[in-house]
DNA sequence: TCTTTATGTAAGTATTTGATTACATAAATA
DNA sequence: TATTTATGTAATCAAATACTTACATAAAGA
Protein backbone atom coordinates (compact mmCIF):
# COMPACT_ATOMS: atom_id res chain seq x y z
CA UNK A 1 0.00 0.00 0.00
CA UNK A 2 1.10 3.77 -0.78
CA UNK A 3 1.72 5.95 1.03
CA UNK A 4 -0.38 9.46 0.76
CA UNK A 5 1.39 12.55 0.63
CA UNK A 6 0.37 16.25 0.55
CA UNK A 7 0.75 17.70 -2.33
CA UNK A 8 1.56 21.17 -0.71
CA UNK A 9 4.25 19.61 0.87
CA UNK A 10 5.70 18.07 -1.83
CA UNK A 11 6.10 21.18 -3.74
CA UNK A 12 7.63 22.83 -0.77
CA UNK A 13 11.53 21.51 -1.94
CA UNK A 14 13.05 23.43 -4.81
CA UNK A 15 14.54 20.60 -6.12
CA UNK A 16 11.25 18.61 -6.26
CA UNK A 17 9.47 22.43 -7.82
CA UNK A 18 12.47 22.26 -10.35
CA UNK A 19 11.72 18.03 -11.46
CA UNK A 20 8.21 18.98 -12.09
CA UNK A 21 9.28 22.00 -14.39
CA UNK A 22 11.54 19.37 -16.16
CA UNK A 23 8.94 16.35 -16.71
CA UNK A 24 6.42 18.71 -17.54
CA UNK A 25 8.14 19.77 -20.91
CA UNK A 26 9.32 15.95 -21.47
CA UNK A 27 8.65 13.13 -19.50
CA UNK A 28 12.20 11.30 -18.31
CA UNK A 29 13.27 8.50 -17.01
CA UNK A 30 14.76 8.67 -12.94
CA UNK A 31 18.79 8.99 -14.44
CA UNK A 32 18.32 11.80 -17.21
CA UNK A 33 16.35 13.99 -14.11
CA UNK A 34 19.40 12.57 -12.27
CA UNK A 35 21.28 14.17 -14.50
CA UNK A 36 19.72 17.82 -14.45
CA UNK A 37 21.00 17.88 -10.35
CA UNK A 38 24.18 18.56 -8.19
CA UNK A 39 23.29 15.70 -5.46
CA UNK A 40 23.72 11.95 -6.09
CA UNK A 41 21.26 9.75 -7.64
CA UNK A 42 19.35 8.31 -4.57
CA UNK A 43 18.92 11.76 -3.45
CA UNK A 44 16.93 12.45 -6.53
CA UNK A 45 14.91 9.46 -6.21
CA UNK A 46 13.65 10.10 -3.11
CA UNK A 47 12.13 13.10 -4.24
CA UNK A 48 10.91 11.40 -7.14
CA UNK A 49 9.38 9.30 -4.36
CA UNK A 50 7.63 12.20 -3.17
CA UNK A 51 5.96 13.36 -5.87
CA UNK A 52 4.79 9.74 -6.99
CA UNK A 53 3.40 9.74 -3.43
CA UNK A 54 1.64 13.09 -3.50
CA UNK A 55 -0.08 12.07 -6.64
CA UNK A 56 2.16 14.79 -8.52
CA UNK A 57 3.61 12.10 -11.02
CA UNK A 58 2.73 8.91 -12.27
CA UNK A 59 5.70 6.31 -12.97
CA UNK A 60 5.70 3.91 -15.77
CA UNK A 61 8.46 1.30 -16.32
CA UNK A 62 9.88 0.54 -19.98
CA UNK A 63 12.23 -1.90 -20.53
CA UNK A 64 14.84 -1.23 -17.31
CA UNK A 65 13.90 2.36 -17.37
CA UNK A 66 11.12 4.12 -15.25
CA UNK A 67 9.54 7.09 -16.88
CA UNK A 68 8.48 10.04 -14.80
CA UNK A 69 5.16 11.70 -16.15
CA UNK A 70 3.39 14.76 -14.61
CA UNK A 71 -0.34 14.34 -13.51
CA UNK A 72 -1.73 17.90 -13.99
CA UNK A 73 -4.98 17.00 -12.63
CA UNK A 74 -3.43 16.61 -9.18
CA UNK A 75 -1.45 20.35 -10.42
CA UNK A 76 -4.79 21.62 -10.20
CA UNK A 77 -5.57 20.88 -6.62
CA UNK A 78 -2.91 23.90 -5.62
CA UNK A 79 -4.85 25.61 -8.04
CA UNK A 80 -7.93 25.07 -6.90
CA UNK A 81 -6.70 25.57 -3.16
CA UNK A 82 -5.94 29.32 -4.44
CA UNK A 83 -9.04 30.16 -5.47
CA UNK A 84 -9.78 31.11 -2.28
CA UNK A 85 -7.39 34.37 -2.16
CA UNK A 86 -7.74 34.78 -6.44
CA UNK A 87 -10.49 37.71 -5.66
CA UNK A 88 -8.18 39.45 -2.99
CA UNK A 89 -5.38 39.93 -5.82
CA UNK A 90 -8.02 40.69 -8.32
CA UNK A 91 -9.57 43.64 -6.20
CA UNK A 92 -6.90 46.05 -6.47
CA UNK A 93 -8.78 48.87 -4.11
CA UNK A 94 -9.62 46.98 -1.07
CA UNK A 95 -8.91 47.24 2.49
CA UNK A 96 -5.61 45.99 2.81
CA UNK A 97 -4.40 47.43 0.04
CA UNK A 98 -5.18 50.69 1.98
CA UNK A 99 -3.18 48.98 5.08
CA UNK A 100 -0.21 47.88 3.18
CA UNK A 101 0.41 51.40 1.67
CA UNK A 102 0.27 53.05 5.51
CA UNK A 103 2.27 50.37 6.52
CA UNK A 104 4.96 51.67 4.57
CA UNK A 105 5.63 54.48 7.10
CA UNK A 106 6.26 52.58 10.12
CA UNK A 107 7.92 48.94 7.93
CA UNK A 108 10.80 49.55 5.60
CA UNK A 109 11.15 46.14 4.39
CA UNK A 110 10.96 45.27 -0.11
CA UNK B 1 16.93 42.30 8.77
CA UNK B 2 14.04 39.59 8.85
CA UNK B 3 14.99 36.21 7.18
CA UNK B 4 13.54 35.89 4.17
CA UNK B 5 11.71 32.66 3.85
CA UNK B 6 10.25 30.68 0.63
CA UNK B 7 6.34 30.85 -0.42
CA UNK B 8 6.01 26.89 -1.04
CA UNK B 9 7.76 25.73 2.51
CA UNK B 10 5.45 28.58 4.16
CA UNK B 11 2.47 27.13 2.72
CA UNK B 12 3.71 23.70 3.01
CA UNK B 13 2.03 23.10 6.58
CA UNK B 14 -1.99 22.96 6.72
CA UNK B 15 -1.84 24.99 10.00
CA UNK B 16 -0.23 27.92 7.71
CA UNK B 17 -2.82 27.06 5.24
CA UNK B 18 -5.70 27.47 7.74
CA UNK B 19 -4.35 30.37 8.59
CA UNK B 20 -4.23 32.07 5.65
CA UNK B 21 -7.29 30.84 4.83
CA UNK B 22 -8.92 32.66 8.05
CA UNK B 23 -7.12 36.04 8.03
CA UNK B 24 -8.58 36.55 4.15
CA UNK B 25 -12.03 36.20 5.27
CA UNK B 26 -11.01 38.96 8.11
CA UNK B 27 -7.75 40.29 9.71
CA UNK B 28 -7.45 38.77 13.17
CA UNK B 29 -4.96 39.85 16.39
CA UNK B 30 -2.79 36.85 17.00
CA UNK B 31 -4.38 35.39 20.15
CA UNK B 32 -7.87 35.04 18.05
CA UNK B 33 -5.92 33.07 15.20
CA UNK B 34 -4.46 31.24 18.03
CA UNK B 35 -8.12 30.33 19.55
CA UNK B 36 -8.90 28.34 16.46
CA UNK B 37 -6.37 25.98 16.68
CA UNK B 38 -6.08 22.76 19.18
CA UNK B 39 -2.09 24.15 20.20
CA UNK B 40 -0.27 26.44 22.39
CA UNK B 41 -0.19 30.22 21.49
CA UNK B 42 3.78 30.43 20.76
CA UNK B 43 3.41 27.64 18.37
CA UNK B 44 0.76 29.59 16.33
CA UNK B 45 3.00 32.53 16.90
CA UNK B 46 5.65 30.82 14.83
CA UNK B 47 3.77 29.91 12.10
CA UNK B 48 2.76 33.26 11.83
CA UNK B 49 5.98 34.48 12.15
CA UNK B 50 6.81 31.78 9.05
CA UNK B 51 4.19 33.26 7.10
CA UNK B 52 5.23 37.09 7.91
CA UNK B 53 8.83 35.91 6.75
CA UNK B 54 7.99 34.60 3.60
CA UNK B 55 5.80 38.04 2.85
CA UNK B 56 2.39 36.02 2.55
CA UNK B 57 1.14 37.96 5.34
CA UNK B 58 2.00 41.18 7.30
CA UNK B 59 1.85 42.32 10.91
CA UNK B 60 0.20 46.23 12.05
CA UNK B 61 0.30 46.98 15.52
CA UNK B 62 -2.94 48.36 16.96
CA UNK B 63 -2.33 49.07 21.06
CA UNK B 64 -1.28 46.43 22.62
CA UNK B 65 -2.52 43.60 19.69
CA UNK B 66 -1.00 42.50 16.41
CA UNK B 67 -3.32 42.56 13.32
CA UNK B 68 -2.11 39.76 10.76
CA UNK B 69 -3.26 40.74 7.19
CA UNK B 70 -3.00 38.73 4.14
CA UNK B 71 -1.00 39.83 1.38
CA UNK B 72 -2.82 38.84 -1.45
CA UNK B 73 0.39 39.97 -4.38
CA UNK B 74 2.65 37.56 -2.35
CA UNK B 75 0.15 34.63 -2.98
CA UNK B 76 -0.30 35.56 -6.53
CA UNK B 77 3.50 34.32 -6.42
CA UNK B 78 2.00 30.68 -6.40
CA UNK B 79 -0.26 30.87 -8.90
CA UNK B 80 1.97 32.31 -11.24
CA UNK B 81 4.44 29.39 -10.62
CA UNK B 82 1.43 26.83 -11.45
CA UNK B 83 1.00 28.83 -14.87
CA UNK B 84 3.81 26.60 -16.50
CA UNK B 85 1.38 23.23 -15.87
CA UNK B 86 -1.85 25.08 -16.60
CA UNK B 87 -1.55 23.89 -20.14
CA UNK B 88 -1.25 20.59 -19.41
CA UNK B 89 -4.78 20.05 -17.50
CA UNK B 90 -6.52 22.31 -19.67
CA UNK B 91 -5.12 19.97 -22.80
CA UNK B 92 -7.98 16.87 -21.79
CA UNK B 93 -6.73 15.00 -24.51
CA UNK B 94 -2.50 15.15 -24.47
CA UNK B 95 -0.39 12.28 -24.26
CA UNK B 96 -0.44 12.04 -20.68
CA UNK B 97 -3.98 11.01 -20.59
CA UNK B 98 -3.08 8.83 -22.73
CA UNK B 99 -0.50 7.11 -20.89
CA UNK B 100 -2.70 7.85 -17.21
CA UNK B 101 -5.65 5.82 -19.21
CA UNK B 102 -2.90 2.97 -19.88
CA UNK B 103 -1.67 2.71 -16.84
CA UNK B 104 -5.03 1.92 -15.12
CA UNK B 105 -4.66 -1.67 -15.83
CA UNK B 106 -1.41 -2.07 -14.22
CA UNK B 107 -1.67 0.09 -11.19
CA UNK B 108 -4.94 -0.21 -9.24
CA UNK B 109 -4.54 3.44 -6.81
CA UNK B 110 -7.39 5.92 -6.94
C1' DT C 1 26.79 -16.09 -19.90
C1' DC C 2 29.13 -11.88 -18.59
C1' DT C 3 28.83 -7.03 -18.42
C1' DT C 4 26.67 -2.85 -18.45
C1' DT C 5 22.90 0.03 -17.38
C1' DA C 6 18.98 1.66 -14.69
C1' DT C 7 17.20 1.48 -10.61
C1' DG C 8 16.10 -0.08 -5.65
C1' DT C 9 17.20 -0.09 -0.86
C1' DA C 10 19.44 0.24 3.62
C1' DA C 11 22.06 2.54 7.12
C1' DG C 12 23.73 6.61 8.92
C1' DT C 13 23.67 11.64 9.85
C1' DA C 14 23.25 16.74 10.22
C1' DT C 15 19.76 19.99 10.06
C1' DT C 16 15.16 21.67 10.22
C1' DT C 17 10.55 21.54 11.85
C1' DG C 18 6.75 21.79 14.91
C1' DA C 19 5.64 21.53 19.10
C1' DT C 20 6.02 22.22 24.33
C1' DT C 21 6.58 24.95 29.01
C1' DA C 22 8.27 28.80 31.55
C1' DC C 23 9.22 33.33 31.96
C1' DA C 24 9.52 38.43 30.22
C1' DT C 25 7.51 42.70 28.58
C1' DA C 26 4.37 46.30 27.17
C1' DA C 27 -0.10 48.39 26.71
C1' DA C 28 -4.77 49.06 28.62
C1' DT C 29 -7.72 49.22 32.60
C1' DA C 30 -9.37 49.26 37.47
C1' DT D 1 -0.12 52.15 40.79
C1' DA D 2 -1.55 47.29 40.45
C1' DT D 3 -3.63 44.03 37.45
C1' DT D 4 -5.00 42.11 33.35
C1' DT D 5 -4.31 41.26 28.57
C1' DA D 6 -1.69 40.50 24.35
C1' DT D 7 2.32 39.18 22.91
C1' DG D 8 7.53 38.06 22.77
C1' DT D 9 11.23 34.91 23.65
C1' DA D 10 14.16 31.16 25.36
C1' DA D 11 15.19 26.43 26.25
C1' DT D 12 14.05 21.96 25.13
C1' DC D 13 12.77 17.94 22.46
C1' DA D 14 10.92 14.38 19.23
C1' DA D 15 10.20 13.64 14.62
C1' DA D 16 10.81 14.59 9.90
C1' DT D 17 13.82 16.03 6.08
C1' DA D 18 17.39 15.92 2.85
C1' DC D 19 21.07 14.24 2.01
C1' DT D 20 25.21 10.68 1.86
C1' DT D 21 27.69 5.99 0.71
C1' DA D 22 27.51 1.13 -0.02
C1' DC D 23 25.46 -2.67 -1.74
C1' DA D 24 21.52 -5.38 -4.27
C1' DT D 25 18.75 -6.46 -8.28
C1' DA D 26 16.84 -6.74 -12.85
C1' DA D 27 16.77 -5.94 -17.75
C1' DA D 28 19.45 -5.40 -22.13
C1' DG D 29 23.29 -6.19 -25.01
C1' DA D 30 28.04 -8.17 -26.34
Amino acid sequence: MEKRRDVFQAIADPTRREILSLIAKKPLNLNSIAENFDMSRPAVSQHIKVLDESGLVVMRKKGRQRFCYIRPQKMKDVDQWLQQFRQLWEDRFDQLDQVLTNLKDQDDEE
